[in-house]
DNA sequence: ATAACTATTGAGAACTATTCTCAATTATAC
DNA sequence: GTATAATTGAGAATAGTTCTCAATAGTTAT
């Protein structure tokens, strides 16, 4: 059985509708995906997952409808490092489930932090302030991630420098090293 | 005449020694590019810059040598969001260079900021540690970034959602909403 | 220096996530 | 219901990046 959704459905109608849009089963579909499976879930993903409830939807209308979902604030895109794109449901910095993330630099996973979110959000909305008076930029968000190696990962691991968001070093000769 | 280089070639050389890997023009006149060049280059521009000085490069070595270069800790990439990977000169959190971004997500201009640079280390560090302790993660890097429309972009402006990092709501609609 | 070993290179092909195009469909307002 | 314009699916197109491979050239041992 499907999970709970967790967004209210009329209050993203109103919104999506607020700017003479429609609302159509796709969009449903790839909202109601996102909502009940989790976070952090490629196109792809969401693609795989709304065709099952709607199979003839197609890949570039779930394009269309993340960055329509986007730029309407109620889904955040983030990306970790591997070249595609995630997605998850939007929640505002006073939300209760607001988290940040720590990201695997090697196999990619992704794990929800709350730790010290208040001191964060606060601190970063200081910085906004301040950033907003100094440089005159209207601030519509803000990106804070940590990276790293999993336990898993860490096992096999090697040294890797300061400001290396890429993982691991990966071995591009050719020959064996012996 | 060329700007003066901004990091230290004995340093640079000692450590891409330090895998068995070799000091080649290339790589070189990447890192020159990189040191003297400002910041924030795509690898297109640095490959630009750097055949000027070293004509017969190839895009391919451009990538393969910043990747390696940010394998190594020396080189930073990070991404605005239009798709384009930026590199540039890594300091760690103590040097003085050391600063955070602020793009526009219209214009991708870029602004280094250091306010609250020392704060926002401190908080990191903390979180750091915290982070290790309890997921086991072994932490790389972080980033920070903060996103919206610089004073020229926010002059056309137009309300963009909490999340949001894509820039203005995009009007993919055929017809005139007259 | 010279030779041997193997990392590196350049060029272009290949790859892949994402965007675009366009005719057909359909949500919405009247 | 009808009209209007937003949305859709399918596949083509795009673009940044990576891969392939034979040729080249640092580096180390001689």
């Amino acid at each position: 059985m499907p999970k709970r959704k967790d967004h209210d459905p009329d209050c993203c109608c109103r919104k999506i509708r607020g700017q003479g849009r429609r609302i159509t089963p796709a969009r449903h579909a790839v909202l109601d995906v996102l909502s009940e499976r989790g976070e952090h879930l490629t196109a792809e993903e969401v693609f795989k997952a709304a065709s099952r409830r709607y199979p003839n939807l197609g890949l570039a209308t779930v394009y269309r409808t993340l960055e329509l979902m986007t730029d309407l604030g109620m889904v955040s895109k983030f990306d970790t490092g591997d070249d595609k794109a995630r997605y998850e449901f939007a929640e505002g910095p006073s939300a209760k489930g607001h988290h940040h993330h720590l990201v695997c630099t090697s196999c990619h996973k992704i794990v929800d932090y709350k730790d010290f979110i208040k001191e964060e959000t606060q601190l970063l909305r200081r910085t906004e302030q301040e950033l907003t008076k100094k440089y005159g930029f209207r601030i519509i968000g803000h990106v804070i991630q940590f990276c790293g190696l999993c336990p898993a990962c860490a096992g096999r691991g090697q040294k890797s420098g300061w400001g290396s968001r890429e993982g691991l070093l990966k071995d591009t000769r050719r020959g064996q090293s012996k």
